[in-house]
DNA sequence: TTGACATGTTACTGACCAGTAAGTACCTAT
DNA sequence: ATAGGTACTTACTGGTCAGTAACATGTCAA
């Protein structure tokens, strides 16, 4: 295999070093993991990225499946603290809710670095059903269907459980297809499909 | 990691003895690397599994890397032919055809076994661009949407380009999605969403 | 019979892997 | 000052990885 390792690129600045050597370790990882995928990446080059050594690691995370999970869990958070703020920012309006959520992505997507979903890149590489990561995959899949069903159904879009399956279909397939087809194929017609969907089941 | 072993499991019977030593292989690697993932199977154990020997695979594959770019070869050759067949089962009925081929993959999807789509998988487990495998999924990817723009022009749906690429995203989605969320998860609704979106844009 | 050729066997290289051992430096609170 | 805890360093274990060398078979055709 062509050992992958055509990355040690220095221009990717370290964490800033002043963090805990456990939140370096967890911004390495999600750096590494995200762009070169899991399996890819080692723990020692984690470590290194991470400015410390693979001790200190092992002292922070029991094995590197549990650091995959962690990493995971990491950008769980992440996403739950976003629909926090987007409700703050936009209450009693779960349409607009819904946009911000959209327009969120489609920057996302535009970001050269985007390799769509690390969760369901995450489920790609990890099939193993009793690995530590997957538990927080699919709790994390589960809730954010039921955020976005449960908008719907706030915003009063007609069908409201299917919509939300519809949309949810479509981001995923946006962002595993633009891993093949690249930003420019059907990918990116999302945001018009996203908002042909929300129009065709608005209310009134 | 937690050596990804779990899976010498002779039940899956071997590639019938009388094939030529490549072909088993091939067949081999199509098995281990659609089940388990590409960066998770050694050549080793192909070659364990196709009853030959390393000696024997790198006599027939340059590298891992051509190996895997012959295995997803093999696999987008075979999509052809099934194009070819549904062609000839219903020449002149584009939209029978787009059915046809949605009835397959249903069927697919059916299977405990099935992961998705090998390609999407390969482009998230392989996201280095100049990996031999890249140039088979990128131009798989192509002929696949290009030939249901060209069903959904023939069949004469309005906005037959953005119906293809809806499409496309649709099925992308469910494909990756079951494998964070399962069969019962909000690719159930795939079928019904396909037919929705078939009768929406249909002529007349 | 001879030779060519595909296949098989064993053993190896050098690199990498996850994970551990043992000892040392540093900081801080008492 | 001293003790405890955190972090760092070096070096290791035992295993796996991709890929190769050298040699031993089998088979089939001339």
């Amino acid at each position: 295999m062509s050992r992958a390792k055509t990355a040690p690129p220095q221009h990717s600045r370290r964490p800033a070093a002043d963090l805990p050597p456990r939140d370096r370790i967890l911004a390495a990882a999600r750096e590494l993991f995200y762009a070169r995928g899991i399996r890819a990446v080692s723990v020692d080059e984690i470590a290194a990225a991470a400015d410390t050594n693979k001790m200190t690691l092992y002292r922070h995370f029991e094995s590197k499946d549990r650091l995959v999970a962690e990493y995971l869990r990491l950008l769980a958070d992440e996403a739950d603290a976003f629909w926090e703020q987007v409700g703050r920012a936009h209450p009693r309006d779960a349409r607009k809710q819904l946009e911000t959520w959209l327009q969120h992505l489609c920057e996302g997507m535009a970001d050269p670095a985007n390799r769509g979903c690390a969760f369901a890149n995450a489920a790609v590489e990890i099939p193993e059903k009793d690995h530590p990561a997957r538990e927080v995959i699919e709790r994390h899949k589960i809730s954010q269907r039921d955020h976005i069903a449960r908008l719907c159904r706030n915003a009063g879009f007609s069908g409201p459980e299917k919509l939300a399956d519809e949309i949810f279909l479509l981001l995923e397939g946006a962002r595993v297809n633009m891993q093949s087809m690249g930003r420019e194929g059907p990918c990116h017609r999302m945001p018009e499909l996203f908002r042909m969907l929300l129009n065709s089941k608005a209310p009134d």
